[in-house]
DNA sequence: TCTGGGGTCCTAGGACCC
DNA sequence: TCTGGGGTCCTAGGACCC
């Protein structure tokens, strides 16, 4: 049987968030973005932010997400600026979800703002389907979104991008070669910017050239797996399911800062950062009740180049000194020779809480995390309990 | 005007084991 | 001596997405 996919994307979400809250800037140039210090006229802002999102109007001048607020400044000075709200967000995103599923319950979590609804066992034309879900979002959390349905997840998210904002839009394979192919290959998920160029360098601007070009072509030029894929996808078929629920596999922090720093020269500064960043994963993992066996640390230079390195312990550990021990022993091994704009804390190689406390006889999940800290080798669980030494050393 | 922060998945080489 | 053939785990980097 044709499965029925819709596709839910919150319109500018966290802009219309924001307008929400503060509704006389309803019709004017809003971005999101920077920290709260930030806050006013976008003409005013001095630093390394970028635009999270920015209202239609302010997009009308070119401002759009991942710009540089620099560059958005310069594009629209007179538009306002305003820091992400992310609890507020976090909210309205369980209050659009929840407003789904009382109508279809199968959904699958795309992040904040978007989701896939498996319509199939739902009664009702997908029109029906389409305005009541659209209504059911408006009424919960005076929000727009837009929808596409369709008989797969790839048509649906193509389709809910064509009318927005509050578009509904119903696809089915007949309309692929005059509603799809005119695309840009850019628009399916998954051709980012570097596949783009190579295409374009072979001569493929739309979903069309990609559709009709030679399957063993693609493959030459991107490989078995990528290039397979590629002709799949421009012909509209996709299989994936909808996945309603998957497990964390990684969690980090990270920061970039005001200015760069230099491992000799702000020692200090980067090593409170340091543990600070351990600390906040710590309280992540904890939070989410989970141990990590991978501890990763990502430094990005003042020339943007960014390394990455990590170890995997034996047994898995979640409290903060154990990361900082592990996660300072991979920054020894990368260079400090130069001065760094990022520093960022990975765990990976999770466990949830409960399956370890479960085989350990009703450890209590405190005591857990303390025993565990004991798993570690043990020039690293006994080292950083005074006074950690510090990886920044030069 | 240089480029945030949180994720997922894939690839490829080397270690190691049978 | 002229080169097995898997399989799994670990590590580093990269593409991509929201």
């Amino acid at each position: 049987m044709e499965r029925r996919i819709a596709h839910l994307d919150m319109d500018a979400f966290f802009a219309s968030v924001e307008l929400l809250k503060r509704p006389e800037l309803k019709g004017q140039p809003v971005v999101v973005g920077g920290r709260r210090a930030d806050a006013g006229r976008l003409g005013d802002y001095r630093g390394r932010g970028v635009v999270t999102t920015a209202t239609y109007e302010a997009r009308a001048f070119g401002v759009g997400s991942g710009m540089g607020l620099m560059k958005a400044a310069a594009l629209a000075p007179h538009a306002t600026l305003l820091p992400a709200d992310f609890d507020a967000y976090r909210r309205y995103s369980r209050g659009f979800k929840d407003a789904v599923r009382a109508i279809a319950p199968v959904v699958e979590d795309r992040g904040i703002d978007e989701i896939y609804i498996d319509l199939t066992a739902v009664v009702g034309t997908s029109a029906e389907l389409g305005r009541r879900l659209r209504e059911a979002v408006l009424a919960g959390t005076g929000l727009s979104c837009s929808i596409g349905i369709a008989p797969n997840k790839l048509l649906a998210k193509l389709g809910s991008e064509l009318e927005k904002p509050g578009g509904l839009t119903i696809l089915g394979y007949a309309d692929v070669p005059l509603r799809i192919w005119p695309l840009p290959a850019s628009k399916i998920n998954g051709i980012g910017p570097k596949s783009t160029a190579k295409l374009a360098a072979l001569g493929i601007e739309l979903i069309a050239d990609l559709a009709t070009a030679d399957p063993d072509w693609l493959v030459r030029h991107f490989g078995e797996s990528y290039g397979a894929w590629l002709h799949r996808v421009a012909n509209g078929r996709d299989e994936r399911a909808v996945v309603t629920d998957s497990e964390p596999r990684s969690m980090s922090r990270e920061t970039t800062f005001e200015r760069d720093l230099h491992a000799r020269a702000d020692k200090a500064a980067l090593s409170a950062i340091f543990t600070d960043l351990c600390t906040r994963v710590a309280g992540d993992l904890a939070r989410h009740r989970y141990l990590a066996r991978t501890v990763g640390i990502k430094v990005r230079y003042d020339d943007f180049r960014t390394v990455t390195r990590g170890l995997t312990v034996p047994e898995p550990i979640a409290g903060a000194e154990a990361l900082r021990a592990v996660a300072g022993q991979c920054l020894k091994r990368v260079p400090l020779d130069r001065r760094i704009r990022l520093l960022g804390v990975r765990v990976s190689g999770l466990t949830p809480l409960g399956a370890i406390s479960r085989s350990r006889s009703e450890m209590p999940p405190q005591d857990a995390e303390a025993d565990l800290d004991l798993a570690l080798p043990r020039e690293q669980a006994t080292a950083p309990t005074a006074q950690p030494e510090l990886p920044f050393a030069g």
